[in-house]
DNA sequence: CGAATTTTCGACCAATATTTTCGAAGAAAT
DNA sequence: ATTTCTTCGAAAATATTGGTCGAAAATTCG
């Protein structure tokens, strides 16, 4: 390989592929070495751990969502209107989550519910936030409707802290921890619309 | 539960959706218990063991299949055209496979070169067939694409053979081999025209 | 009701799979 | 030619998982 920075890189694309189909645990070291046409132990050189380089996908795709929501926040007019307060994330082509998004409307709940449904249905479950995350339909999708120029800026300020409780603090979080961040940050930290 | 036939169904009709993302190997019987809300036990009550789950699923779809391919054959008329002696297999939405149907058309490939691609991408990976059969989008659009009344005909006579070489031998076979051998039906043994 | 039968499930285990380490050895650099 | 960087096979350490078993819970039956 060329340098660390390149190689990582590589491993971050392909490894993150591979995550967000399968979520962390199903993921195995031998599939990611296998993708990349590499020796397991090889990537120990370049990361110290499975969850180190799974925080590294969380961290790279985390990075492009804030910047893809950053230029494109302003840009999207809202097409539902009426409910204030809230911040809807639509997320299409999305299977299970987008059912939920769909039941939103339909039974007129609000976020707080649908929060509460992803977490009965993903409780436990690294794999739904990763998938909310990693998703590739998804990702193009998320924070695509916003309903107020306010909540719009009260998203861009909630994910530009998405660093903090995530990464910052990473030697007091466990996995299953900074999922969970992820998804307060991402849902219930929006919805405070603090 | 109200009765076995109806419990062995519910089974059938989880343990498929979790097979259908995860594969075979990667779904674990805690999963499939789990999402029936039941426990892990209680399944080897109904099912002998994580094989014959998967037996029964694939029985299941392979019938929905041949069903919805008998009765819709005839009604289906080819856009394409032009191509002779060749069973086209569409899988809308069906990500990966759908690049390669893309690519057949794009690059001219027959499908011999289709079948050799399939196999060397999903080389060992039962997850390749069973996404094939199982994935929903994919189910609905599989073979709708015929080109001669002589081919949609060997497609029926094809599939109505399905059953053979999977369940009837099924002590000859192991998991692996019976899903070569769907492989082979679906699509080396429609190409073959005989 | 109470015995007999069916169904469920927690606890456990052997087998297997998976993450990570280690050292040797191949490349590359100095 | 020596040192440093990189790769990887083998294996240690650990974790997971399919499947078993007996006991409890539920249901049926007399």
């Amino acid at each position: 390989m060329i340098n660390k920075e390149e190689f990582r890189k590589k491993v971050i694309g392909s490894a993150g592929e591979i995550f967000s189909h399968y979520g962390f645990k199903k993921t195995t070291m031998d599939e990611i070495a296998k993708a990349l046409n590499i020796g397991k132990s090889s990537i120990y050189y370049y990361f110290d751990s499975k969850e180190d380089i799974f925080e590294a996908v969380v961290f790279h795709e985390a990075n492009i969502l804030r910047n893809e929501l950053t230029t494109t926040i302003k840009a999207v007019e809202s097409p539902i209107g009426k409910m204030k307060n809230y911040v809807f994330v639509r997320m299409k082509s999305f299977e299970k989550l987008s059912n939920y998004y769909n039941a939103i409307f339909d039974k007129n709940l609000d976020h707080f519910d649908f929060i509460e449904t992803i977490r009965e249905k993903y409780d436990r479950e690294e794999l739904a936030i990763l998938r909310l995350i990693l998703y590739d339909g998804a990702r193009k999708n998320v924070f695509n409707v916003v309903n107020s120029e306010y909540t719009a800026m009260a998203i861009q300020t909630t994910l530009k802290g998405l660093e903090v409780p995530l990464f910052w603090k990473k030697k007091e979080l466990n996995i299953e921890n900074r999922l969970n961040a992820i998804l307060d940050v991402l849902f219930f930290g929006i919805v405070k619309d603090r």
